[in-house]
DNA sequence: ACTCGATGTCTTA
DNA sequence: TAAGACATCGAGT
């Protein structure tokens, strides 16, 4: 598996890939090191080599997240790869891939629209291992009475990533974040 | 405002 | 294959 770093206005971001497809992304951070050791973690369970690459197959996906970070409304189109996944998490994560930018909805809805209205907490536990947070807009998914959660960054993150696409959510949303 | 049961899926052993 | 975890929800108190 190869991986780029990537400079926005908000940090460093990881890209990785294998053959022509994308397969994960860290969140920008204040250090190179701080990524690599994010994206080490959530490869914690696999074996596979690691190779760092100056230039990466997905010129418009890097332009796309830099602009991102600017604030711009950026609708990503590449590819990502969902093979490896378990069915569900597919369906959920392809079911938020179609929640526009600035606009927010909730675990019921993705449950409901892939045809299992019940599971929502399952709709939860798929989108905590979203490979590509922000590619794939999981933070844009809320609880319908909280915000939900966020697993690996925390809820900051996503307040972050929702106050620079300046979604509204109810007011009486209880928005307060654990340290 | 808090507890608690039902819920579906995934991971690990 | 069984137990435990989990980014939920709603009803009951």
């Amino acid at each position: 598996m190869f991986f780029k770093y990537i400079s926005t206005s908000w940090g460093i971001a990881i890209l990785s890939w294998r053959k022509d497809k994308v397969t994960r992304f860290i969140l920008p951070q204040v250090k190179e090191e701080q990524a690599l050791s994010l994206l080490n973690h959530v490869l914690s369970s696999t074996k596979e080599e690691l190779v760092q690459k100056n230039t990466s197959p997905f010129l418009d996906l890097e332009w796309e997240i830099q602009q991102y970070f600017k604030g711009k409304p950026v609708v990503f189109s590449t590819p990502i790869e969902l093979d490896s996944l378990p069915p569900f998490t597919q369906w959920v994560l392809e079911a938020t891939a179609t929640t526009p930018w600035g606009d927010i909805t909730t675990y019921q809805e993705i449950a409901k629209k892939i045809g299992k209205p019940t599971a929502t907490r399952a709709v939860g536990r798929s989108l905590g291992s979203n490979p590509v947070p922000l590619i794939i807009p999981c933070h844009r998914v809320v609880g319908k009475k909280s915000l939900g959660g966020y697993s690996l960054y925390g809820l900051r993150w996503k307040l972050l990533l929702l106050g620079l696409e300046k979604a509204n959510y109810p007011s009486d949303f209880n928005v307060s974040v654990p340290e």
